[in-house]
DNA sequence: ACCGTGGTTAGCTTTC
DNA sequence: GAAAGCTAACCACGGT
């Protein structure tokens, strides 16, 4: 391992940020963490907006569990052509067609 | 149970579309379908740019799973606080202080 | 939760066995860990046996890379009549037919 | 590369069986292939079992979560005593007294 | 309100 | 040592 950025940081919330133990780490770990952070937020968004359209769905007489299924249906149709041409490739590799 | 909706739908992929087999509601399912497709591809996509960060940290030596413990932790604090700031707003109700 | 079994167990390995400490719940702990490890143990047995095939086949110039997607695309085909089915039960017990 | 054993290989299941591309290499493909999944299905069923062992201990009042990082700490402690067994046959070699 | 199930995520093993 | 595939823990949802 190179560099290993051991940094003491403070778990609370002191607001107005944190003092310098581990200087120039502390500044960048801070930033790679609200970048997750905003990432997992805009994540979730989408999430809840998966529900309510689920929710619609159901409103109008669909029922969630079947729409899911078909979902899932497609999703494994994708995958699996996906894999198909995987394995395609793969072959021709192997017969030094790559 | 108001209206069902039952609406036989192909998994395949014919392009060119949907045989009239359910009429109206093919159209409507189908839509569906899509809205929460695009949506879930999105989530995905940021799921993607998620992992990208960690690896990002981890090329600079930090270890993601540190990071992660951190950004739970982080997480519970905040949903902590808010559980008090509603809990103290029930409060303030109580003795009409709203 | 009914019973909830909170038994001191010491998880060193003092040879000879456990001091009656939790009295025969230790006991049923100990069966049970038992049992759980001896499963553990078969099933990395055949985790190896699984190995020593690839090997083998690698050994007589079949490439396991290209084996083991061929095994994914069968396994893929098998889940995805099963999911079929499945949407099809729904379907029906939506329509009152189940 | 010795031999390479390029063999197309449909995945689909038509009963009756594989026509003969690749000859006698398709046999031999195939039977891999079969031992492979049949030891698969094995260890799936041993992750079964150990998943209904675990079942059974919470329907006594024992938490899985808990046994399984008994189970761990176990483990551990074995692979530790291996690790200073081996280490002290080399020491013993080492020093003659193997 | 709880349980069971299904989906997601993280950690581990193996491969290249 | 990096990348991928696999497995197992976790979490959230739907059903009872």
């Amino acid at each position: 391992m190179a560099k290993t950025n051991v940094t003491k940081f403070s778990s609370g919330q002191e607001e107005g940020g944190e003092r310098e133990v581990g200087g120039v780490a502390g500044k960048r770990l801070k930033s790679l963490i609200e970048r997750v952070e905003r990432l997992e937020e805009e994540k979730s968004g989408l999430a809840d907006d998966i529900k309510e359209v689920y929710a619609e769905a159901k409103g109008t007489g669909f029922e969630p569990r079947i729409i899911r299924r078909l979902i899932k249906l497609r999703k494994m149709d994708v995958e699996k052509r996906r894999e198909e041409d995987e394995l395609m490739e793969l072959y021709k590799a192997a017969i030094g067609m790559s």
